[in-house]
DNA sequence: ATATCTGCCTGCTCGC
DNA sequence: TGCGAGCAGGCAGATA
């Protein structure tokens, strides 16, 4: 399940192996993975055109073409990204569904088992873009800016930071650490949360996002970067995926909750129901 | 307007 | 060993 700090892995990496490539033409294989253009449309537009920046705005990877377009990616749940030399025997794995072969006989790859995963090519990445919150690691986002978010919200806390329109890049994983360090329960409404706890949480967010970029993300379960090394910020989850064990802080067994549908991992001691 | 629920998907784990 | 049930989850779209 890739989130802020794996899809900036994965567009670090490509954007070594990809600036400068041209597009010869793309085969998609699932046609649902295709959101938008049509498939003709598609590869009208994007046969010819040269890649010259790989991004990532929230878990969204962009690829910047020197047409003006932009290939958007989004990995979902299974998605993986990859580029392959020609004879690779990757290019025929099972879930392979979207492949673009580029001018010296490569290939960019994207595989997603669940189908989840899309793409777009677009003139205005406004189009995809528009609603998405702020991204956290910006100097730009400060916790004025995450408290006005959550004013007059009266949905639990959890669930407001998987909301991808109210912070960007956030999912399962990062909301239930980021929570934990910033010693939050999961289901404090979003207007409950005191001047001092949004500070905390915002630089809790920034913090837990900041050092799994530093260790190359979490690589779990679905998510392994697939042809590459994987992420090490798996050793160092507090919360997500332990529950029973003990807080890293406080030894007390981590607790496993549904929150908006999720499982939601949390210590019931540093994250009191009631705040301080 | 916000909050909550459902569908999309397949592979893995668990219990029998 | 085999098999079905349940679970995992980001986001769009529908509903209350």
């Amino acid at each position: 399940m890739p989130e802020l700090p794996e899809v900036e892995t994965i567009a670090a990496d490509l954007r070594k192996q990809l600036i400068g490539r041209r597009f010869v033409a793309a085969t998609v294989l699932w046609p649902r993975t295709l959101a938008a253009p049509d498939i003709a449309s598609f590869n009208a537009q994007l046969a010819g055109c040269t890649a010259i920046d790989v991004g990532r705005r929230g878990k969204y990877l962009l690829i910047a073409l020197d047409s003006g377009d932009t290939l958007i990616i989004h990995l979902r749940m299974t998605g993986r990204l990859a580029v392959m030399a020609e004879g690779d025997p990757r290019l025929e794995e099972n879930h392979v569904r979207v492949r673009f072969a580029l001018a010296d006989g490569s290939f960019l790859v994207f595989t997603d088992a669940r189908k989840f995963g899309r793409v777009w090519l677009v003139h205005d990445v406004a189009q995809v873009l528009g609603k998405l919150g702020p991204e956290p690691l910006d100097g730009r986002f400060t916790a004025q800016q995450l408290g006005e978010r959550l004013v007059a919200r009266r949905a639990a806390i959890k669930a407001l930071l998987l909301d991808q329109n109210i912070v960007a890049g956030l999912g399962n994983i990062y909301a239930d650490e980021a929570l934990h360090l910033a010693g939050i329960h999961p289901l404090r409404p979003g207007a409950s949360l005191t001047f001092e706890e949004v500070g905390r949480l915002h630089a809790a967010i920034r913090s837990v996002l900041a050092d799994s970029i530093a260790q190359r993300g979490t690589m779990l379960r679905d998510y392994r970067t697939p042809y590459g090394p994987d992420g090490a910020y798996k050793s160092r989850l507090r919360v997500y995926g332990q529950p029973g064990r003990p807080c890293p802080r406080c030894a007390t067994p981590i607790e496993r909750i549904r929150v908006a549908q999720r499982s939601t991992h949390f210590c019931p001691r540093c994250q009191p129901a009631t705040g301080d």
